[in-house]
DNA sequence: AATGAATGAGCATTCATTCAT
DNA sequence: AATGAATGAATGCTCATTCAT
């Protein structure tokens, strides 16, 4: 199978890719363009350009793993908090070029069963990471007793939906207010009484590293200089 | 200004390709051959396929509104959930095309402007017509004081978030976790002790007349793979 | 047969939409746009967008027999210099766009029947308007016995050649070189030793009145009201 | 950059397309009918249809050159009568296509900043051939001194307008009349009075070899009307 | 492992022209 | 005399994918 590093190196062409471009726009040549490999090679390591997004997809989900398991060891409530935030706070620009080109993915997956297997995967593990929050919360007694899989889901909808309306209306300002009617409505039902939730994230929910596009190395896209294209002789 | 029975004819075609092939996959041709009328008038009668589709939305929002009004007389309580039970309630083949095709359609707003222009309306529309419900629940005396602005962008997108999990993942059950989870933990908050949120909707909110396709007609082309879309865009 | 203020109103839009667009970008939508009549107008008039233009070169050929007329009156010497002013002095704006459009109507004649012509048609009225001032010089005295077929032939070749230069190298300084040379090699030639060619013309070679446009009117592009073509409802 | 037999053979193959459709009937179809290649692979190699003729001008401009050099060693009044015979000879069925779709090319020039600019050059390339003669002429004491700029532009006017009117007008006649009166009157002011200009070039001009279709291979298509156009554009 | 070259299928859009009214 | 609606034919260009090397 590929090499670990040559995988490393397609799967963030393609993030960044996708990032500029979204998925209708995505073309095997945009993300060759991000490498230092060309189109073909991509075909070489993968058997189409739906499969290297099937993968990038798979290759996000390992990095919110990795993530999640770093957050294991705070207090539920915390965790909680942070995950919130993480959902619902306002995006800067990279954030929101993804969550605009995820959202095109998911879109495309009641045609696809490729991606719409790969985005289960991708909800079972969010809502798992989630349902865990709330567990531990139940066991460490800052939540009263409820079933963490109803909530998790009511949650995510609502997260969802916050951010779909963000993005796709271009309107911060609901963000706020899901996240404050969300606190209000639906975790103040499950909190326990004598716990609180903090008003603000004691440590942010991680980034995934391997994506931080460090250095903006701007593609140059005018005159592809991957193809001939002699413009003089 | 388009004679209104080709704008309904044109209209229902572009909704009806629409759901049929997904945004991405739609073509000029996909919409005329639902039309008995060729490409070219096509372009005749609008700009580009953008424009058709834009237009599309306004001729949504315009049979939406229409809707609404027929419920006005309903009671609060009744009109809201039916509203839930429309928004909420697993859609039947062509309902669940729609929705899968609208979402695409919302996914590309990011990158299109005129798209993003017609679906804030349409955001607008759907948001005020839960607000008036809201509110005159709080007239009638079924709700207890609240912001209806606040609960209905929270309602609206716990919808959402239902609905794009149901679509993507093609999990029905999520919207009845979700749908109870509404009930039980935003309206509770805001439903009047002394009222009862009715168990089922004693009306349905009314569909689309003008785009029932009564004679589902395949269309045929020669090479044509008449199937909805399947694999990849 | 048409009317004749109809025939001015058709033809002034064909010359301007010619100048405008140039004959490869002439569309009939373009010259119906300079006209308040409708595009089916325009075929019902004249069979084709080729005849159209076709007629246009018999119209300004008229122009250009009347203008002639005008200036026979004058003596050879003056004529001469006037019309050599006419060719190669640095045009304006709209004279350079109609020389323009003019050449590919001519780079089209060979491809086409009714053009060319029309076109050999335009040019012999240019060479007997040129052949009879060289013979009226003649009889009066001012040049010397020459053959003024071949003469206007070489004459009409350099102006030829000067104007396709400077239109399509955008090179005016060709114009006068050539008008130099002209003089100093071949006129000096015919012109009878006593004679003197004036260093300036007396009069200008009139202008087609009739295709003044004096209100530049603009027409629009944008969105052609011509056409439906509804954006919004 | 593409491999040079690929360039030649496109080069070719557009050369030939635009001989025998004219430019603004020149299809990337045609072209590549005209290859053993597809149309695809042309856009493989070049930007645009349009990018396709810029660099034909190119090519022709670089043969050009080279069939300069190889007459550089003779004297300059034969290279002379040689280069007014290859302008100015009647000629065949080819050279006249060819001449028909060059003035197509030029009479797009003023819309065509690309084709302009090459225009130029190949303008640039052709008066200095010509400049090169005159001086070479004046150092072999075979003309008298003059300005040779000057006259490279009077002639070089008189020989264009003698083309163009061949062409569009399908007058051969002129031909003749013009170049005689270019060596009665023009040449003659230049000639030195010892020296005597040959009735007949010894050698001829050189065409381009790369560019000879040895085999008239006749392009087939179902329903290509395979003569060459006809009727409009 | 990688690539340069090539390709075929596909698509929005334009426009001269027609025709019923 | 005039038009709005409609159409069919045509075309440049894109892109995922293939394959010989």
């Amino acid at each position: 199978m590929t090499d670990p590093d040559v995988r490393d190196a397609i799967m963030t062409a393609t993030y960044e890719a996708l990032c500029e471009k979204g998925y209708s726009d995505l073309t095997a040549q945009s993300i060759a363009d991000r490498t230092d490999r060309s189109k073909s090679a991509l075909f070489y390591h993968y058997d189409s350009r739906e499969a290297l997004v099937a993968e990038l997809i798979e290759y996000l989900i390992e990095g919110f793993e990795s993530r999640v398991a770093k957050t294991r060891d705070q207090p539920a409530l915390e965790r909680l908090v942070a995950f919130i935030d993480w959902f619902l706070s306002a995006p800067d620009d990279d954030e929101r070029a993804f969550h605009t080109a995820l959202l095109e993915l998911r879109a495309q997956a009641p045609y696809n069963d490729v991606f719409r297997e790969r985005l289960r995967e991708s909800d079972a593990h969010l809502r798992h990471a989630l349902v865990e929050i709330l567990e531990d919360g139940i066991e460490e007694g800052v939540f009263c007793d409820h079933d963490p899989d109803a909530i998790a889901t009511l949650l995510l909808a609502a997260f969802d939906g916050a951010r779909i309306r963000q993005v796709t209306l271009d309107r911060n300002e609901y963000l706020e207010t899901i996240s404050t009617g969300v606190v209000d409505h639906i975790l103040a039902d499950v909190l326990d009484p004598d716990a609180e939730l903090p008003a603000e994230a004691s440590f942010a929910f991680p980034r995934d590293e391997r994506l931080r596009n460090d250095e903006k190395s701007p593609v140059e896209t005018a005159t592809d200089d991957a193809e001939p294209r002699d413009t003089d002789e």
